[in-house]
DNA sequence: CGAATCGCGACGAAATCAGCAGTTCCGACC
DNA sequence: GGTCGGAACTGCTGATTTCGTCGCGATTCG
């Protein structure tokens, strides 16, 4: 459950089977196996190690705009005292996806998702500002996602 | 291919497959459709539908830290011109793996994921800075990721 | 009213998954 | 040099899942 810290140095192997289920996290062990050059059961066996391990994880990720959550923004924060203590605050609101600790002009970045306008400032004024240590907040409203790709991580 | 951008009105059975392959991605149809109460073929042809609708994808995701990827951050851009134009100039570089119009006073996100601090000086200088349009950034290493959900789109 | 469409359940053939045993490879150790 | 132990892989087997297809009932639309 815990992902490890330790630098798990990955072969050439286990780099070109995560590629394949970053195409389609659905892909047969069999197909990925023919596709590696490893045998089904292989495949199966580092699949289970890399998700164990942390390193990889096989999710459905949806489009927000599409459920209803037609406002996404960006704030930084900038706090004073332990920075940790408060961006964990931050994470337990479920609006909050995305929770960074960050150097420069902001101390933490957090993404929020919600459904409308409304929403957002109540989350920004009844939520965050009266989060103890929050000096400052700076909201930067998405207008359009460019880009968000998932694969990383083998290039 | 191109997700659809139609306000697609979901019901609670496909919220829940949605939740289930939030938490695995690799989960059987069949378990599914006992989950939600659904046979499995019926699972089968909404995922299918979600998936075509842009709605969800099923998709390995990787933490960049144990595949090498000791430093990341975000960078605010504040820009001249059409914004779009310079954002799909981002979205070109490898390493930059999300960005984002925003409103605010940078016009445009990007995080970046790259192996250590040369790369990341090397791509702002050299690649982020010399797009035409490019008037200043401002960069956000990243010190500790604290939170990165999948799971919005069912509240 | 009738036809077309949609969503679902049911069913069978084919493919896949999961567990286990056996083999090979490789480094450590004596 | 030999041996031991662990890690990784392959092959096998039965249980499960997937996938295509069919039929049924409800809904939509002309």
């Amino acid at each position: 459950m815990t992902p490890r810290s330790r630098p798990i140095a990955l072969d050439e192997v286990s780099k070109a089977i995560i590629e394949q289920l970053q195409e389609d996290g659905r892909r047969s062990y069999a197909e990925i196996g023919k596709a590696v050059g490893l045998s089904e059961a292989a495949v199966r066996q580092r699949v289970q190690k890399l998700t164990d391990a942390g390193v990889m994880q096989v999710v459905a990720v949806t489009d927000p705009m599409q459920l209803g959550f037609y406002r996404q923004a960006m704030v930084g924060i900038r706090v004073t005292g332990d920075s940790r203590v408060i961006a964990q605050k931050l994470s337990d609101i479920t609006a909050v996806d995305y929770v960074v600790l960050t150097a420069g002009s902001f101390d933490i970045l957090a993404e929020i998702v919600c459904e409308n306008d409304d929403e957002l400032i109540e989350l920004l004024n009844e939520r965050i500002r009266r989060i103890d240590g929050v000096e400052a907040t700076e909201t930067f409203v998405y207008l359009k996602l460019q880009k968000q790709l998932y694969n990383w991580g083998t290039r």
